[in-house]
DNA sequence: CTGTTAGCGCTTTCAA
DNA sequence: TTGAAAGCGCTAACAG
């Protein structure tokens, strides 16, 4: 079905067919009624590619994620979903898996299929290798989720929230609290976390054991298990990187006979939905992940709209907030191995 | 950048260039070389509205699913990604809240984007008002996790797999087994997986108490805690339509006092990655998620490659797997309120 | 092996 | 208000 055929069932020109389609008041009301009759008859629809290719303009969004399977970016998706339909745009999202030629393979595909623009979570923006190149393509882009003095990114303040959530957990008379993360090389975030968590217990006074790193995730229950198992002067509390991490610990701790949040308790962080069904329920910093979502949307259709690309000075630092859930309590008054300490 | 530019630097013709990416061995090698190197210097790349336009082939698969808040989707939808990739196809996918105009939405947008194919989770395959108008527009589509005799569907045998699940259930001595489902109209799948759990009740003889609906996902718990503390003959255990209320349902279990296993029994379908993750980890019916993305995928691909649209007759059932978890235990001996039942 | 050229479906001047 | 026509970037005959 082409706007030909619509035109020619109507008896009027294929420039009239599409006035009255994007145009309707350029139009007199009968013609744009008939037309509408017919195109309807006809079941036509436009040809999105054909109208690309003449506008140069796909009204399309490209999204680079590092993976769907952590609720974190799957919710952040759907707030870019809502916000993008509302603008009248579609998305194509694609996934890294948290690997930096996939990130870049990515923008070269979503680059080739036309987006107007992007938004983008990377490993870390300092060492990506696709940002050089989206920058010199002139194709708006915003970071969501990193940080970086001369990107536009959607964030929150990472490193002030682990802080907070380290003289949180001091004030209920933790003393030996230990911070779990991924590999820390892989994000900007997970070394934002950390640094916030090194500060937090600064600030405390307090000594920071290593950090505990679980490079692949799937060995995170057996790797954490050990640890929580061999040391001696065992932790009473864990800080975590993230949601996800933060489940696993409470497996590793049931693992080896600890009990959430008695002997152990556990903090996350992202805010996963599904973190306020379990049991117990996670007590983590929460991140507003569809707003952040529906924010870089925003930002990069104001700045497509003005026919520009977004600066870094557009970055925008949203609030995050301490979820309270079941995972974290008072240290026992009566610690275990008090002696050793 | 466009393929005049390459040509006119390279000193050859549009259609030598073309032919340069599309049939390397169409040219010599020297030619071929030239070419590539002069469109690396100029960082070209072809675009992808005006192939799509003139060869009528997008290359671009329609995803239409629920929602990606539910892991089950999520991890689908990974599967899918993958395997398009794998055959040179992009995704743009899209979400409709189980909403039927959603649905209708959905498939509009994508047939205007000028999608070679589609794969959609639909409500209900038989009241969907989304795919008679597929089938007429002649776009070769396939439905994943949906079943239907009339569309070619990607799916696991629920019926079976739920009435399994009953039985097990059965041999671990219980008798009182409820079953918890989310809006029955508004799914095919929690239909059939109602039919199941009817029939291994009566295959076992035992009485089937009434379903436990809850329509909305977000008030699970708080119904369902009602019910587990209202009921007088209390059952010894659930079998939930999906992991997201299996998940729920253990925590409206903590929340009325009762502990899971020893209380009571839950036993989930879907087969999220994150439910061995949970304490205690899920039981569940284990569907292949990835794989039915995956071959969801192929079979449109293949269809696309025949020129036809796929039939009824290439559905596919692929096999699902009781997935042993700790949510899950013997009937006690001694059970409460024996003299009641 | 390479070049010329028509045309995919649409929008957008420019004229009428 | 409407129509004629050019052209977006590419591929695929067809000719050489």
């Amino acid at each position: 079905m082409s706007i030909q055929a619509v035109a020619a069932k109507a008896g009027v020109s294929v420039a009239t067919v599409s006035r009255a389609f994007n145009f309707p008041d350029k139009v007199t009301p009968a013609t744009r009624e008939l037309v509408e009759r017919v195109a309807r008859e006809l079941n036509y629809l436009p040809n999105a590619s054909a109208r690309t290719l003449r506008t140069q303009r796909s009204r399309v969004l490209g999204v680079v994620l590092p993976t769907l399977l952590n609720p974190t970016f799957a919710e952040c998706l759907q707030g870019i979903a809502r916000a993008a339909v509302a603008g009248g745009y579609a998305i194509i999202p694609v996934t890294t898996g948290y690997q930096l030629d996939e990130e870049e393979r990515a923008v070269h595909l979503l680059l080739a299929g036309n987006v107007d623009g992007l938004i983008l979570v990377v490993s870390n923006p300092s060492t990506s290798t696709a940002l050089p190149g989206l920058r010199t393509a002139g194709v708006p882009y915003v970071l969501a989720y990193n940080r970086h003095a001369d990107h536009p990114c959607v964030s929150v303040d990472s490193e002030g929230a682990v802080a907070d959530a380290v003289t949180r957990l001091v004030l209920l008379g933790h003393r030996r609290i230990a911070m779990v993360s991924g590999t820390l090389a892989a994000s900007d975030r997970a070394q934002q976390r950390y640094r916030g968590y090194l500060k937090g217990m600064a600030d405390a006074g307090l000594d920071a054991p290593p950090l505990i790193e679980v490079p692949f995730v799937e060995t995170a229950v057996d790797a954490l298990s050990h640890q929580l198992q061999a040391t001696r002067n065992r932790p009473t509390a864990l800080i975590c990187s993230n949601d996800l991490l933060a489940i696993r610990s409470i497996r590793a701790a049931h693992l080896s006979g600890l009990h959430v949040p008695d002997d152990l308790s556990v903090v996350g962080f992202d805010g996963i939905a599904l973190g306020e069904d379990l049991t117990p329920a996670l007590t983590t910093i929460a991140q507003p992940n569809s707003d952040i979502g529906r924010h870089s949307v925003e930002l990069l259709i104001q700045a497509m709209a003005g026919g520009t690309t977004l600066q870094a000075d557009a970055s925008l630092l949203l609030p995050h907030a301490f979820r309270d859930g079941e995972s974290c309590a008072s240290a026992r008054e009566h610690e275990p191995h008090a002696a050793a300490s």
